[in-house]
DNA sequence: ATGCACATGTAAATGGTTACATGATTAC
DNA sequence: GTAATCATGTAACCATTTACATGTGCAT
């Protein structure tokens, strides 16, 4: 679980309150990270009664209140930085599609493909966009050279799928000789 | 949610009981979609309410039950089979630890990258192993062209992350010039 | 008869999503 | 004053993980 931790981060870069925190995660780190508003504001306030960040303003609903990062906070980024996690497996739908379509046989996944093709194509070029617009021509700087890393973990991980729907569509489309139906329906 | 969808492709291969499944899941389908045999029962359990599949003797706990597809179970699996779902977004824990490491200078994730280079090596010649094994040197039914396909999604995927892993140990190597630390213990 | 492997299950906790509720501030 | 927007929060639900419980059948 990565949240506080995620949330330690961007508060570090920039202390704010919830809300543009939910904003921020729609963008940069939220592409890698996703969270809602109200996981936003539960965590905030579980990591404020840790000790590891502190707000302004007792007040309660509707009051905008400040969050930034308090020394414990950043002792325990740096604690979970040192960790060694392994990697997530691969928990994709499409590739449970796929093997359905090697029994039911009848390319009925063909539409899931060009839709996730689409979907991959779009991420990317955001992807290129954000790394013409901030991390090209210019000397980067320590940390803006991390930044542009991460964004390139998304490109690689996007074309990556973007060339397996290519793939996907040459397999289906060299094996869909229209298999007669077997009477289920 | 694909578990059931994944436990109905399984039983349509071959029927089987439950443990068998969890057994199957380890290899194959559970590369790609993970499931434990608590939740597997589970599912089962409720797959048969909903008369997707049935099972063999009606005893309880310890008797072996086995599973098959039902035509409604089929039905269904074809109708999820023709639906369009957008990818899951990345969520990758190491990406947050990078963008820490912006924000940290420290270099602390370096132990992290190298582990993670390792596990995706592993995944890689596991791959490669069942690859050569299952699906080299000889044709390929059109059912194995399509789990030789997902096979190579997993391929595609390891290696990408595996070559994330080289990229990132660059960046760290050529940014840890180990800056000093700030007082915060 | 007892121990072990096989097999099926229940229960609690975690993390995340979705739907909804409510207070504060600003524009008109 | 009222509607829109900003901001914070609660509650219910869902899938998944972890820990634990229990029954069956076979080998010794």
């Amino acid at each position: 679980m990565s949240l506080p931790h995620a949330l330690l981060t961007a508060l570090l870069e920039r202390p704010c309150s919830g809300l543009e925190l939910a904003r921020r995660f729609d963008k940069s780190i939220g592409y890698f990270w996703q969270a809602t508003h109200q996981q936003i504001y539960k965590e905030l306030a579980r990591i404020e009664g840790a000790g590891w960040v502190s707000s302004t303003a007792e007040s309660g609903r509707g009051r905008k209140r400040q969050y930034h990062v308090l020394p414990d906070g950043k002792e325990e980024l740096r604690r979970w930085t040192r960790m060694q996690q392994d990697p997530q497996p691969l928990r994709d739908a499409l590739m449970v599609r796929l093997r359905a379509e090697a029994v039911l046989g009848r390319g009925d996944v063909y539409q899931d493909v060009l839709h996730r093709r689409i979907r991959h194509q779009e991420k990317l070029a955001l992807y290129r966009r954000i790394e013409s617009k901030d991390f090209s021509g210019k000397p980067l700087s320590r940390e803006s050279q991390f930044q542009y890393l991460v964004l390139q973990g998304g490109i690689m991980h996007e074309s990556q799928w973007l060339e397996f729907c290519e793939l996907a569509l040459r397999v289906l489309d060299a094996n869909t000789q229209k298999i007669p139906d077997d009477g289920v329906q």
